[in-house]
RNA sequence: GCCCCGUUAGUGUAGUGGCCUAACACGUCUCCCUUUCAAGGAGAAGAUCACCGGUUCGAAUCCGGUACGGGGUACCA
């Protein structure tokens, strides 16, 4: 029954490949591989492919992206192989049915030949009757020719777990502390479907034994099972796990979280410009805490950090806003060719997918984009938003909304007027660097007697198209001063043409 | 229906019997900084700790019940 603790830690992650990896299962991903990284252990991925109805063929692979994007790397998988190979579970199907056979042989299960519909016959009945639905254990009066008729008759047969009539199961997790079970209310399962595919409770004990899982990390709707696989363990004559049943993860709305809520899979966040790094702090901080205030964590503290105590019961809220607000930081505190590396990919994609304009041609110069980055490196919240914020360094003809150009303080008239100034400034500025050029633009600002504001406005607007940008002689200096130029001109013709 | 889990400001968390007249963070609002937008700084509002009862000199913290939310009750995982 218990864990021996100088075994070493072994856990893994064990998605059945339906689809599309919710972030509910990221995190229980995440707190698995945490829990294996902490103490030096091993992280398995193991594919549970036994539902032939809802396999899909194209799951296993965006699975195996989702983790790698957020760095969850995997010592023993499907893809690498490892000392229990193989790690998909369709491939393992004489282990199930030997454990079967074996608990057959000891007395712990049996086969039955009840089919669907008799069972749901039987289900309908209960129900009519207000009774609870279920199984009624009728399998185990069967005789083995009754069984063998049913066989050579083309019947389908399963094989049934004999729940044990043992009263009240206690078993302990790692999360929720001891647990006691009413084995009455529990009626014997199917532990083998008549295709010969094992079900997940089956099929995941015999694994994690043979893979010497010391951790089951798994989502809350595994509670209720547990029992059985306790008994299935006990049944077998196998050590029990460290069970660690994680929280749930909600939707803003209080529900399981779901397409509706946005986002549903970990790419999406990825191709919607957040970092790994964001939403594997955000992802480690629901539902666990390393108990003071830290909030913003790198992979390595919070591997250090972590541990399993510090799990909480109750299911949590995901909070986009929040993110949002930690990959901000995470942006922030990122060294510059550090975020080159990550913004030019973004950039140099096809207009289509939220690059610059395809009429600029690729690749960028690196040298230039790393300049330009300082200018709007705290201003992101998300990778994607750098397309936008440094669209009008590279494209000629930018968008010039001239209703926006006086800015709110002034008018067309002047702005003009202040154009026409600054464009003379301009023409002749030197040294063309910022601070000089704030010094004589400030000063042109008193000889036109307004506030530095109502000048800097028109601009701004002229130079970048729009009312917000990062500091503006910054700006004009990385736009260039004969582009810059062309810009007011063009400006200046828009604001008289208009009047 | 039955079984299981949960419940601290809108959200994530801290708190494990007295330091709690409940802390931190996101969000919201105000102000400062300032050429715009951010970032940063300073503040504010926001929680009868789900409710009721019990234990105790003392409870957010322990116990019981209720309510609400969620999960399970499959030849799905």
């Amino acid at each position: 029954m218990s864990t021996d603790n100088s075994s070493p830690v072994r856990t893994r992650f064990a998605p059945s490949p339906t689809g599309l990896l919710h972030i509910g299962g990221v995190r229980t991903a995440l707190f698995s591989w945490l829990i294996a990284r902490q103490s030096g252990g091993q992280f398995i991925l193991r594919i549970e492919d036994t539902d032939r109805e809802r396999y899909d063929a194209d799951a296993e692979a965006s699975i195996m992206e989702s983790l790698r994007w957020l760095g969850l790397d995997w010592d023993e998988g499907p893809d690498i192989g490892g000392p229990h190979a193989p790690y998909t579970q369709s491939e393992r199907l004489e282990l199930y049915q030997q454990a079967a056979k074996d608990l057959i042989a000891s007395g712990h299960a049996y086969e039955d030949d009840t089919t669907p519909e008799e069972l749901e016959e039987l289900r309908a009945a209960q129900k009519a009757a207000g009774k609870p639905p279920g199984y009624d254990n009728r399998g185990r009066y069967k005789t083995k020719e009754e069984i063998e008729a049913s066989r050579a008759a083309g019947k389908p047969i399963v094989v049934r777990f004999k729940i044990p009539d043992l009263g009240k199961l206690k078993f302990k997790d790692a999360v929720l502390d001891e647990m006691e079970f009413d084995l009455s209310l529990l009626q014997d399962f199917v532990i083998l479907k008549s295709d010969g595919y094992p079900t997940y409770h089956l099929a995941h004990i015999v694994d994690d034994h043979h893979m010497k899982i010391s951790h089951v990390v798994r989502g809350p709707e595994w509670i209720p099972s547990a029992p059985r696989h306790v008994l299935i363990h006990q049944a077998l004559g196998w050590d029990l796990p460290e069970y660690v049943h994680v929280p749930l993860i909600l939707g803003k709305d209080k529900a399981k979280l779901s397409k509706r809520h946005g986002a549903a899979s970990a790419t999406e966040y990825r191709d919607e410009g957040f970092l790994s790094e964001a939403v594997f702090n955000f992802l480690a901080l629901l539902g666990w805490s390393p108990g003071d205030d830290t909030e913003v964590m790198e992979r390595a503290e919070i591997v250090e950090r972590f541990s399993i105590d510090r799990i909480l019961q109750s299911p949590s809220v995901f909070d986009s806003e929040k993110l949002l607000w930690l990959n901000g930081i995470h942006i922030r505190q990122m060294a510059v060719d550090q975020l080159l590396d990550r913004v030019l990919p973004v950039l140099e994609a096809p207009e289509s997918e939220g690059g610059l304009p395809d009429s600029v041609s690729r690749p960028l110069d690196r040298d230039y984009v790393a300049s330009l980055l300082p200018l709007v490196q705290e201003r992101l919240k998300t990778l994607n938003e750098i397309t936008d914020s440094l669209k009008f360094f590279f494209i000629d003809d930018i968008d010039l909304d001239v209703e926006a150009l006086p800015g709110r303080k002034s008018d067309p008239e002047t702005a003009a007027r202040s154009l026409e100034e600054s464009l003379a400034l301009l023409k002749e500025a030197e040294p063309f660097e910022p601070e000089h050029l704030e010094a004589e633009f400030r000063a042109l600002a008193e000889k036109l007697g307004v506030k530095p504001g109502p000048l800097f406005t028109p601009i701004r607007v002229a130079v970048t198209g729009s009312t917000m940008a990062p500091p503006l002689f910054d700006t004009i200096v990385g736009i260039g001063r004969d582009r810059c130029i062309a810009r007011l001109e063009s400006a200046i013709e828009k604001l008289r043409a208009s009047s």
